[in-house]
DNA sequence: AGTGTTATTGGAAACGTTTCCATATTGTCA
DNA sequence: TGACAATATGGAAACGTTTCCAATAACACT
C-alpha cells in the first residue's frame, strides 16, 4: 500500500479501459451501470484518487492559487489568508503561501516559482506595486490574480484598505482632540508602499485642518531600540502630543516605551494605531485605532481571482470608506481645557467597548 | 507570451535534441559548450522555465510541503508556519497550506487532497493525535511527515511544547504564590488534545502541591460571553483566586471580563496565560505565562520532515523542559500576608521586562 | 433483412519532463 | 591504419491523466 494505485490498476482490477474508468469517475460521457459498479468497486478496493499531477499536467491549469504576503507574523496578513483560504477550500482550490519577509527579491522568485508550479491564480501584496517586477510577469502572461493590501495601478484587480483616506481620519481624530504637532512611527517605512500612503494622507490631512506637518520616526527591523528613538525623538520635537503609529503592534509597543520613559499615554502622549487588532481593546488604556478587516479583504481578493479563473463576474471591492473605521479609546486625550488634572484624561470610559 | 515555452520549444530555437536541453539546464551529461552556449541563448530568449507539474510527473514526487493546521488566527500557528516557511524555501521547498478550523473531518479531507497533490512530506496539527484517521493514512502510506503541537504516538515524530510539564510549572507558580483553588480555562476543550492535557498537567500538579483540584470552564468558539461566563464561575467557585487560560488571547480577554466585573488584577484574581504572545509582555498589568517559541518548533518540524526525505539524519526535538519557560508578570498576586491594601499587588514591577 | 441511430467501450495521442539506450563523432594509442 | 574508449547527441519510453476518435453492440424502424 505504499504506492498509489493508478488509473491503470483500477482499469486492469475493473476489466476495462482507463478511458472508462476516467469517464465514470468523473461522470463523462456514458457507462452501463453494470461497468460503473465494477469501477466503483475496484476504486474501493484499491483505495484509489487521482494524482491531481497527472491531471494538472493534461489539463496544463493546477486548483492550486499562489498567496504572497511579506509575514505571517503581522496577524493582518494571517486574518487575510484565513479569509482567502476558506473562499478557496470551498471551491476545491487548495493555496500555496510564499512569505516575503519584506524582501522584493523575495517577490520576484516566489512568483517564478509559482509560475513554474502553475498554479491557477495569485492572490500577492507586494513591496511596491508600482514598481514590482513580478507583478509584471504575472500580467504579460495574463494570470488571473488579485493584489492584496495594495492600491492597483491600473489594469490590476485590488482589496486593499484605503490608506490614505484611513490616514486622513486619523488627522481628523487628533485635530478633534486639539492636538497639533503629532508624529507618524513606521516600521520598514521605505519597504512598503502602504507604510508611505499612510503618511501622506496623515500629512494631507493635518494641513487640511491646519495643523502643523507631522513628523515621521522610522524604526528597523524590530521594536528593540523603540524606547530610544521615542526619547530621542521626543527631545527632538518636544511640542509633540501625539503619534500616528502605522500599525496596531507598533502602537502598542510605544505605549510599553512611553511607560518606561515615564510618560503617561494619553496624558503626556496621546497614540493611535491601525488595523484594529483585537488585544487592541483588551489592554488599558484601549488603543485607539483605525480598524479593518483583513478575513474581508482576503476573500474578496480570492473571489475575484476566483472569478477571474472561471470567467464570472468580478466581486467589487468595497469603496474607500468602507474598508475602514475609526475605533475610538483611551490612548488619545483630549486637549482641551477641561481636561482634569489627575494625570488621567479618559476621552473615553475604559470599559466602554466600541466594537460591541 | 500568453503560453509557458516548453522544453521542446527550446529544443527547437537551439536546434537540438529535448535531452540536450534537459542535460544542460539540470547539468547532468555530457554536452558541448557550444551546444551549452546555443540552449542557454534560447532560454533566455524564450524565457524559459521548467514546468514542475511535467517534472513532478515524471519523479512523482513535488517541491511540496503540505501544512495542516486547526487555524492561523491563533499566532501560535501562525509563528510556527512562518519558521518552517524559512526552513523549507531555502531548501527548495514551498508549503501547501490548509486550515481546518479544528474540525477534524476537515483534517482528513486535507490530507486526501495533500496525497492527491502528492507532497512530498506533510507537517500537521491533528485534533486527536491518537485516534486521527488522517494520520494513520500518512503512516500507511509512508509519508515524511511530522508532527507540531501534538504530543506524538509511537512511530511518529513531533515537535511540540510538553503541556503538562508547562501546566505543572503553571502550578507550582500558583502554588509558590499561596493560591489554592484555581480554575482552568479553556476554548474548545473537547476538540483539543492540547488543552485537556494542559488540564491533567495542572491538575497533577496542583495535587502534588496539596492544592484543590482546578475547576473548568470551557467557553465556546469566541470570547463573546465570557464576562457572564465567568461571573457565574465565579459565583459558584467563591473560593478561586487565579485563572490558568489556556492561551494568552483567552487570557488578556479574562482580564477584560474581570475588569468589567469590577474585579481588580491580579488582587482579586490572579490570570496566568499560556503561549507567550508579545502582546503580552506589553500590557499592564504584564500577562504572567508560560513561553513558548512556536517559530523553533515549526522550523523543526519542518527539518524533520525535509530529513525524512533526504534520508539524512532526523533532528532532535527538544527535551520536555526546553520547551517553554515561565514568564513572571503582573497578573499574578502573591496572597501572603504581606501584600498591601491598596488593592494594587505587583509582585513584579510593571516595568520590568522578563524578555530582555 | 437492411438501414440508421444511439449507447458503450477501448485505443491512442497529448500534456512536459527525465532517462535509458543507441548512434554518431571524436580522440588516443599501439 | 585500425581498434577501442570517451564524448556528444537524439529518439523514445515512461509518468497519470483526459479526450478524441473509431469500433462494436444494441435497438428501432421501414
Amino acid at each position: 500500500m505504499h504506492q498509489s494505485a493508478t488509473i491503470k490498476d483500477v482499469a486492469l482490477k475493473a476489466g476495462c479501459g482507463v478511458a472508462t474508468v476516467s469517464r465514470v469517475l468523473n461522470n463523462t460521457g456514458s457507462a452501463s451501470s453494470e461497468m460503473r459498479e465494477r469501477v466503483v468497486a475496484a476504486v474501493k478496493e484499491l483505495d484509489f484518487q487521482f494524482s491531481e499531477v497527472g491531471r494538472s499536467l493534461q489539463s496544463s491549469t493546477t486548483k492550486t492559487i499562489g498567496f504572497v504576503v511579506p509575514s505571517l507574523a503581522n496577524p493582518v496578513y494571517a486574518d487575510a489568508l484565513q479569509g482567502a483560504q476558506e473562499v478557496l477550500i470551498s471551491s476545491g482550490y487548495q493555496m500555496l503561501l510564499i512569505c516575503t519577509n519584506y524582501n522584493p527579491e523575495n517577490e520576484l522568485s516566489a512568483i517564478r516559482t509559482l509560475i513554474s508550479k502553475q498554479v491557477a491564480g495569485i492572490v500577492l501584496t507586494v513591496s511596491d506595486a508600482e514598481r514590482s517586477e513580478g507583478l509584471s510577469i504575472i500580467r504579460d502572461r495574463r494570470l488571473p490574480h488579485c493584489l492584496l493590501y495594495n492600491s492597483a495601478p491600473i489594469n490590476h484587480e485590488s482589496w486593499s484598505v484605503d490608506d490614505k483616506a484611513a490616514a486622513d481620519r486619523v488627522a481628523e481624530a487628533f485635530s478633534e482632540n486639539l492636538h497639533d504637532q503629532t508624529g507618524f512611527l513606521a516600521l520598514n517605512f521605505y519597504k512598503s508602499d502602504r507604510a508611505r500612503q499612510r503618511y501622506e494622507g496623515f500629512c494631507e490631512g493635518c494641513k487640511v485642518r491646519g495643523m502643523k506637518k507631522p513628523k515621521l520616526l522610522e524604526i528597523g527591523e524590530d521594536f528593540e531600540d523603540l524606547t530610544y528613538k521615542l526619547e530621542y525623538f521626543l527631545s527632538e520635537h518636544p511640542s509633540i502630543t501625539g503619534i500616528f503609529a502605522s500599525n496596531d503592534f507598533l502602537a502598542l509597543a510605544t505605549i510599553r516605551s512611553a511607560r518606561k520613559l515615564a510618560l503617561k499615554v494619553p496624558h503626556d502622549l496621546s497614540i493611535i494605531g491601525f488595523d484594529g487588532i483585537d488585544v487592541g481593546s483588551m489592554v488599558e488604556p484601549s488603543l485607539a485605532t483605525i480598524v479593518t478587516d483583513p478575513k474581508m479583504l482576503g476573500a474578496g481578493a480570492g473571489k475575484t481571482v476566483l472569478s477571474f479563473i472561471n470567467k464570472t463576474e468580478v466581486p467589487k471591492p468595497p469603496s474607500a470608506y468602507q474598508t475602514f473605521s475609526f475605533r475610538a479609546g483611551g490612548s488619545i486625550a483630549h486637549l482641551g481645557a477641561e481636561s482634569s488634572d489627575d494625570g488621567k484624561v479618559t476621552a473615553f470610559p475604559s470599559s466602554f467597548d466600541p466594537t460591541k
